[in-house]
DNA sequence: GTTAGCACTCACCCAGCAAGAGTGCTAACA
DNA sequence: TGTTAGCACTCTTGCTGGGTGAGTGCTAAC
């Protein structure tokens, strides 16, 4: 199973090839492109051989050969070289991250945006799953006689509001109030763990006031609480597939976009992979319909704690080095942003 | 100019069959399938003088006739009859709608999505230009020691908040006090009078200590009035257009898809739309790169005053009558929503 | 072990042909 | 005078079939 040195050689030039020009390659055209001081006749010896240990396919007789997933992840494990960002990518994704830090979605839109933009591929993100967040702030505001704003604070810093209508009148001494004891309630509780354990139930016996105030706004505490539990998902670069010659076929292109617009899958797919940065490669994919796509993806922090994830789906032939580079840098970035939480750690 | 009542017939006919199955129909065919009581050469004739005046092309010498943007500005405006939507899908719709009242945002998505399922076609949607909504309330409310999140509440009910870092811990009180006065100094105003009139800067002289923290906070501040003005496009049934046998072909599909992408682009045309159903067809496109396409737009009011606007884009030949039904019955939807101020008029 | 040579295979392109749907025109009909 | 039948003509579409070129596998010689 160990591959000779020769053999490797050709290997990583159809891997490398294959790659750039998306064109089944042939044993004389590789001779006279790189120049490997073998003639094609040996190529075509070691390609057979290659073909038959499984790492390179055959489209018809005489068609020239193609990597097969199984080459691919011999290209990602060993072969290839780590890819340097050029210095003005780097500054214009640093750039664009630093903006509106203030909002993760932004930010993470801005990232998907980012990763499509430079690796001319259809990327998604989600934002972080929000399970394990602990409330730390509730407050209620008044906006006009009948309705009021709800606003809940978690312990990461992240904010939510809702208008809420009320079918009576209230005054802002009860507002305060109740802003009082819903805090003091759950402050320190995870969000699931307020919406599952029926403890906004529980709630309503204690005062009488507060009590058909709680009932009018009982039904929007849930929804915002439910809210803040979806994962949110980004697409972008949808159109960059068009770009691609293996979509130049439209029921290709099609086949692509269904999958891509089944979100809710895609998020399922995005939350259950493991850590870090994480390339699948074809047939390496569970999921059946991404039998024909790699997905490279990475996972970001926020404040250490809460995560997400981003990443790339394209055809299993992509540029690794590259995409893997653009996400490694793009994820430290968002990591490292939403890591500082005094304003004064501002480096440079 | 008047035209015949029989030629009108027949050029409905046409509209309508092409409408239905995007190819050019010839006289005997048209004949046989719609019985008219006369016969493929006299039908011949009558498409001959539409032809001259522009009402119908001739893709070459041998194809049948096409319908020109003239002759769907006459069907749109004379001879196509109200669609009446099924009272299914009227309740799906209201439906959705109803849900998440209390955000706007998730609203508009919701009805671009709609509008994009029912009518098989691209849909967009952009949120209320902001630009007259006048600020209602200003607070701050303390998160962790350095964090404090800064809250916008606007008259229309809108609310906006963001995380603001500190470079230096603030006691309650002082975050009291700057919601107060900020909340004094700026009531009242528009949104973006109070970017534009360089209000924010004469603030800072008032009160000592309060001038550090505005100092401090002013860029969000600033950035988050900003990112309140934006107006939001949302984008929906991208890949309807698959489905329409105009863009099989992998060019036009393309083309479509880089015009869709120009997002300012196409907030600009909402914005610049005037209220009410507005078709516009191919030609009367302003835009040159519409001149293949149908708008169809309607105007939405939140609170009476804000206006957002949501429209569909397809090919030229498109089924105006159920888009134009389906659009207003949204549109209608949602300014009925949005019209409510208090929780005690839900209606049935 | 490497290479040259050769027969063979297939996708791809292009030309040619027949079929089918349409048209425009002319002449006959009511 | 408006309507219709008939006919010659046009143009797309789909099919077929040969030529070309890139590639392969095998064999035999170096």
């Amino acid at each position: 199973m160990d591959l000779s040195e020769r053999k490797l050689r050709i290997l990583h030039a159809i891997v490398g090839d294959f790659i750039r020009f998306a064109e089944p390659i042939g044993s004389r055209t590789l001779s006279r492109k790189y120049d490997m001081g073998i003639s094609p006749a040996t190529i075509r010896n070691e390609m057979a051989d290659l073909e038959e240990i499984g790492f390179l396919t055959h489209p018809h007789t005489s068609a020239g050969r193609v990597p097969s997933d199984k080459a691919y992840r011999l290209y990602v494990d060993d072969l290839m070289q780590k890819y340097e960002i050029p210095e003005e990518e780097k500054q214009i994704i640093a750039e664009k991250l630093k903006k509106n830090v203030s909002e993760l979605e932004r930010t993470i839109k801005h990232a998907a945006s980012l990763l499509s933009e430079f690796t001319n591929l259809t990327s998604f993100a989600i934002t972080p799953n929000q399970e394990s967040n602990k409330l730390q702030h509730i407050k209620f505001l008044p906006v006009d006689e009948y309705t009021v704003v709800l606003m809940i604070v978690t312990e990461s810093g992240r904010v939510t509001n809702t208008a809420v209508k009320l079918k009576s009148t209230c005054t802002e001494e009860n507002l305060a109030l109740l802003s009082k004891v819903m805090t003091y309630n759950y402050k320190g509780k995870t969000l699931s763990d307020i919406l599952t354990l029926d403890i906004i139930k529980e709630f309503e016996s204690d005062v009488e006031v507060m009590g058909r105030l709680m009932e009018n706004i009982r039904p929007n505490f849930i929804n915002t609480l439910e809210n803040m539990l979806d994962v949110e998902l980004y697409l972008d670069g949808l159109t960059n597939i068009f770009s691609i010659p293996e979509y130049n076929d439209i029921e290709k292109a099609k086949d692509f976009l269904d999958m891509i617009n089944k979100r809710e899958h895609l998020t399922d797919v995005l939350i259950n992979r493991e850590d870090g940065v994480i390339i699948t490669i074809g047939n390496e994919n569970k999921e059946d319909i991404m039998h024909d796509y790699s997905l490279i993806t990475a996972t970001y922090h926020v404040q250490g704690r809460l995560m997400g994830k981003l990443g790339v789906i394209g055809p299993t032939r992509m540029k690794y080095d590259e995409v893997t580079s653009i996400i490694e840098y793009i994820t430290d970035n968002i990591s490292r942003t939403f890591k500082i939480t005094r304003g004064d750690e501002n480096d440079e």
